[in-house]
RNA sequence: GCGCUCGUAGCUCAGCUGGAUAGAGCACAAGAUUUCUAAUCUUGCGGUCACAGGUUCGAAUCCUGUCGGGCGUGCCA
């Protein structure tokens, strides 16, 4: 546990003359439990002390008084390795995660940080792929807030664009045909298609979309009113799905947002001397940075804005009216470069606050073989190559009925099969996407994504369910309780996972890496699992009521801190299942 | 070509600010339930940590190079 290395460092450092920071910095976790809680090698000593490393092990040790937190330091070949006393973990692990607030910190304070996520393009449904900046983003936005951050959620929608006027020629086509299309988001993914139909035999509605985009950016009234239908009902199509995913934003502003701040962002470059002509263009020049060669395009050559000028105007936005100190945007690694540069714009124009934003990027989603033919392929509407997420999730919500059914032991899961289906079978789909560090590719197989097995969502909830269960049946008093009970082997590992919580917290927080949790509390649960099988010699309800109270306690914990994780990372913890 | 990134068990992944015998899940084989939820647990099988050098008392981890995969590389966002 990282919350004692310092008590340990203290230690150690007067009698082996060395700086508390120095050895605090050299400290590991011992391989196995069993070898103790906190480990120092003594290698680096050798030279120092002309000495061989397990001499000078049991040699320091010699000079070291044993107080809390730890009840012993032992020599183990060439280490140093301390072992918690009762005392100190069970204070830092059961009756920690016992109080309020467990897990959170005051680490973000009076800080603001604006997470950008989701982001996807409106006029169609979500596909499986935007699970990833979604649940990304929202596992973000929770972590933030845990560690006392304010957060600002922003939905950057794709809501601008010549696709809208595709739209509008198939919407009018059908209007002229005497049909009243419908506007809900899956009709616009209908009429989209319809569109590069009647392309197909008319060539020139290509001119009336662009024509019918123009009147747009021309504010024409017509073409408003349509487009705000489109955004409105996309907008409501998507919420739907947030809201099954638990996920949700303070603010829905989209590209369009921008369109009357870009002139003014170009302009303020401008002003700033770093905007040149180039090739018809006008682009800063990121010659001069590190590892940036491609200029940043501002305008092009027909003199309209792009999408970094649109970015450039948003991060200029969102500091202005957040003032953050940190702003993330979650968005796949394809667009690395583009970042970079607009984030080297943005320091380029003097604004200090360049430094706090950043890219969270993730690695690309693609379809294993199987799912569209035998090979590999990524993602693509235009082929057909598209696994809409609201039919995934509707697929692992069946697959979690069946098996809820089958297992079902009482009434009350029966009564609740509706409520728990949907909760496991979108617990599962969330999963997978800390199941692996966010920069890896990821391979969408029917297989992974329906897995309720093993390292899953539902092995976490499953766990959950059981903890609550007996935590019920005890039905124990546990005010006074004697943690000091607590002593096997397999009680103190649990009680090790349990106090690493808040320290997982911080760090995956400050990494932007969520899937740390899910690996924490895979860990946990096989660690509680562990001991819980074991009914020999871990039975939680027994005669010995002291023992049980103390029991209850940890399963108690261990429940807590897996609910709360479970929190984090928007999975929905069941009472039973 | 250049930039970013990944390469660890048959598969999917941890471990990477250097430390103790490289760990999980899936798959495969065997086992555990009269008693707190078997969506569980135990055991076994499975490794040239892509390859080659280097630094170090010590390298999966750091450095250099090579090979292989993914993404990107100015008027789509």
């Amino acid at each position: 546990m990282k919350h004692f290395y310092n008590a340990a460092a203290k230690i150690l450092a007067p009698a082996i003359d060395m700086e508390v920071a120095e050895v605090e910095g050299l400290l590991l976790l011992p391989p196995k439990p069993e070898m103790g809680d906190i480990g120092f090698p003594c290698f680096s000593l050798a030279k120092k002390l002309r000495n061989a490393p397990p001499k000078i092990a049991s040699e320091v040790i010699e000079k070291l008084e044993v107080t809390e937190p730890f009840s012993e330091i032992n020599p183990v070949g060439p280490y140093i390795n301390f072992v918690l006393s009762q005392k100190a973990l069970t204070e830092a692990s059961v009756s920690a995660a016992l109080k309020d607030n467990w897990g959170e910190s005051e680490e973000g304070k009076e800080k603001t940080v604006v997470i950008d996520y989701s982001s996807p393009n409106i006029a169609k449904p979500l596909g499986v792929h935007h699970i990833r900046s979604t649940m990304l983003g929202a596992a973000l936005s929770r972590l933030y807030k845990a560690t006392g951050w304010n957060v600002v959620t922003v939905n950057h929608l794709g809501d601008w664009g010549t696709n809208f006027g595709q739209l509008m020629v198939a919407y009018q086509a059908a209007v002229e045909a005497g049909e009243n299309p419908a506007t809900d988001i899956d009709s616009q993914l209908k009429l989209y298609v319809k569109y590069h139909d009647l392309k197909e035999a008319n060539p020139t509605l290509e001119d009336e979309a662009r024509n019918w985009f123009k009147k747009l950016e021309d504010k024409d009234e017509q073409a408003t009113r349509l487009w705000t239908i489109f955004r409105d009902e996309s907008i409501k199509g998507l919420e739907k799905l947030y809201t099954r995913l638990n996920v949700s934003f303070d603010h829905y502003t989209g590209e369009s947002f921008y369109n009357d701040k870009m002139e003014d962002t170009a302009n303020r470059i401008s002003e700033k001397g770093i905007l040149k002509e180039s090739q018809g263009a006008l682009v800063v020049d990121l010659e001069d940075s590190a590892d940036i060669k491609e200029p940043c395009l501002i305008r092009k050559s027909d003199g309209a804005t792009t999408y970094a000028t649109r970015d450039l105007s948003a991060a200029e936005y969102r500091f202005n009216e957040y003032h953050f100190t940190k702003s993330l945007y979650v968005v796949a690694n394809q667009q690395e470069l583009h970042f970079r540069q607009v984030f080297s714009v943005l320091d380029r124009m003097g604004y200090d606050w360049a430094k706090g934003c950043e890219h969270i990027k993730f690695g690309m989603l693609s379809f294993g073989a199987g799912v569209f033919g035998e090979e590999r392929t990524t993602g693509s509407t235009r082929k057909g190559n598209v696994i809409f997420l609201e039919d995934v999730l509707n697929k692992s919500v069946e697959k979690a009925r069946e098996i809820i059914s089958e297992n079902a032991r009482d009434e009350e899961v029966k009564a609740d099969i509706d409520k728990l289906s949907e909760a496991v079978g979108v617990g599962a789909i969330v999963f997978t996407e800390f199941m692996q560090r966010r920069n890896k590719d990821v391979v969408f197989t029917w297989d992974k994504a329906l897995n309720m097995q093993g390292e899953s969502g539902p092995y976490l909830q499953y766990t959950h369910a059981r903890l609550s269960s007996v935590i019920k049946k005890a039905g124990i008093d546990t005010t006074n309780s004697d943690l000091t009970k607590l002593t096997s082997r397999l009680e103190r590992n649990v009680m090790l996972k349990i106090g690493d919580f808040p320290t997982i917290v911080s760090v995956s927080t400050k990494e932007n890496e969520p899937s740390m949790i899910a690996e924490y509390l895979l860990d946990l649960c096989s660690e509680f699992n562990r001991m819980y099988a074991d009914k020999k010699n871990h039975q939680i309800i027994t005669d010995d009521k002291e023992l049980s109270a103390a029991r209850v306690q940890l399963v108690e914990a261990t429940r807590k801190t897996l609910a709360k994780g479970l929190d984090l990372l928007g999975l929905y913890a069941p009472q039973r299942m």
